[in-house]
DNA sequence: CTACACAGCTAAAACGATTTTGCCTATCTT
DNA sequence: AAGATAGGCAAAATCGTTTTAGCTGTGTAG
């Protein structure tokens, strides 16, 4: 047994341990680590040794601990509809990047859509101490996300908000967004636009549709019901896939659709596949929300883009800030980005 | 002020508020509310109003002070390539389902194939003290795989893994995937048929070109070595599709081609795309690794999919059965899933 | 020669739980 | 009637940190 570095992992070395090395005491070694070391006149020689000493011995704090004794985790809470999707799992990993660049991770969690679990997995990360939220809501969240802010927790919600609920926000503009394709669609000539969107009572939808409206009306082309399909979320996908088909069908003057999600979309582009359509030919579309499928599905789909990543960094800049802030109530940051209409060939 | 319930969340009630509330000393309470009152001889009615009292209060344990006392922290660490890819993704879905199941939480990461990332990724999980890792290995974590077996870890590989070492770990069958799939192209008459992956050692490639290659013998092609295409995993996207379009056109004989992946699946639709080559006119095309485009994207194309279900759900029970028992040091488990082949228009 | 400042460090409390040990009071045994 | 047993709970140790208050000794001023 020479004095090599044996076996190294035998029970994690804790600040003890380094203090009983060092001959000093706990106290000491966590004041120096801290950097704290000069505020509480410890000095630089002893400063120096103990440094050396706690790397030598490869020591590394105990988060659990730290949290338990500063009440802080570094660690944020990121409840998205769902991991899989496209639009999320780009935003989880933006965010995931940008957090880290402010020393925090991730832990994500995904409602599914479904209020009852978004309850229970806020319920959860507060248990877990996180020490702040970023929440894409679903309808049937609102008290969630109130009781957040009652209990002063950092807060910022992405890609959706409740109206009635002062929570600092980040969102793309919806209707704006709608309106730019919309107007496109309707200068290349196309008069019988229908719109294709989800049944879910959340704001950005309400505004999807607005812009749908808006852009209808300002061009004095009258509104026909018939040309709206709503479907259920949850719906199954070849149900979703009938049902776009036949509403396509029944609704033979239709020239273009304006599909409201990614999701939609490439049901919808399915639903074109089997009623043997072409686009833009037969009909032109128009999707809200990019997805590798439209860039490549021939002839390539226009689509409004959401800015994702200035999204995943404007939230956790935004949750930063509150978090750093801290102590003033600040009124809610409400940030509205610009997205972008990326014209392929499908119109 | 009524006997109202007041505002709420005023500070987090405590073990310690509790046993004041009912009069009794915490561990009564803890052990009440931990089902050990019976064992400990607490009376059956103190039990009954301890338990009135907690759930009245709300009371709902720090989960950091559990984990600090416990050395459990009911979370278990997940490390994936990233986060954003299709196949990641819904794994990490169907991870996260499974581990709920058993009452654990994940917390997930992206190496992005950067193994100093997922050196510190794995030492920050460490700290936090998770309970069990969910590795897909990139090359390059050796080190860190080792020293997480060396100290005990409970660990699960998933996806790959490294011969020389011992973790238990749930793959799919690579070679026999790719040969289903190569045998069923020869079996359609095409003789020449190109391989495209990626030029990483991860063990599931090699697996995926070993299979290309015994097809071949075993069908008594002669393997041309310029039929085999091996793009750089950082490389940019263009490039890719650019290296793949010259990989095509410089091959005229060139009927088929196997993808090894699904990213590369997609660059290769678009250098197809690119080169106005039509599916499977011009060429025929299958994919290892399914995606939404492949099932879309005109004709359809012919996959070998991976049964994500099945390998998400797989890895979580192996780790927990592994945390369960705790103190065997049993061998490792290793489990190899047959992959799908999903006969589309492309071929 | 007392007093006071200051440098340099440590002891101890606290964070919020879990778990072992210990103490006291009935009841039972013989 | 004395000792043993069991029942019912409280005390205290513990996990690994952070942080504040305080202790000791030396130099300087009055």
């Amino acid at each position: 047994m020479s004095s090599g570095r044996g076996r190294s992992t035998m029970k994690r070395v804790s600040l003890k341990d380094i203090a009983c090395m060092a001959g000093v005491s706990t106290s000491t070694v966590s004041l120096v680590l801290n950097g704290k070391a000069r505020k509480m006149r410890i000095s630089d020689g002893l400063a120096k040794t103990v440094k050396a000493i706690a790397k030598k011995a490869g020591y590394q704090p105990n988060q659990v601990a730290v949290s338990l004794r500063t009440g802080k985790s570094k660690i944020l809470g990121l409840v998205v509809e769902s991991i899989s999707g496209n639009f999320f799992g780009s935003l989880a990993k933006v965010i995931e990047e940008a957090a880290q660049e402010h020393d925090y991770r991730i832990v994500y969690c995904s409602t599914e859509n479904d209020s009852n679990k978004g309850h229970d997995l806020i319920q959860m990360l507060s248990h877990r101490q996180v020490d702040g939220y970023l929440v894409t809501p679903t309808s049937g969240m609102e008290k969630d996300v109130k009781m957040l802010l009652d209990s002063k927790q950092p807060l910022v919600l992405i890609d959706s908000y409740f109206p009635s609920i002062p929570a600092s926000h980040v969102t793309v503009d919806n209707a704006g967004g709608v309106k730019t394709g919309m107007q496109h669609l309707i200068d290349k000539g196309y008069k019988n636009i229908g719109f294709i969107t989800v049944d879910l009572p959340l704001i950005q939808m309400i505004q999807r549709a607005n812009g749908y409206h808006e852009t209808l009306t300002a061009n004095s082309i009258r509104f026909k019901a018939g040309f709206v399909l709503k479907l259920s979320y949850n719906g199954d996908r070849d149900e979703s896939v009938n049902r776009i088909a036949t509403f396509i069908k029944k609704n033979s003057k239709l020239d273009a659709i304006f599909v409201a999600t990614n999701y939609l979309g490439i049901v919808a582009l399915e639903s074109l596949k089997v009623l043997g359509m072409k686009i833009p030919e037969d009909i032109a579309m128009i999707c809200f929300d990019d997805h590798d499928i439209f860039r490549l599905y021939p002839p390539g789909l226009s689509v409004i883009q959401q800015p994702i990543l200035e999204i995943g960094r404007t939230a956790v800049r935004l949750l930063v800030e509150q978090m750093e802030n801290g102590d003033p109530i600040a009124a809610p940051v409400k940030i509205q980005l610009t997205p972008k209409f990326i014209n392929r060939k499908s119109t």
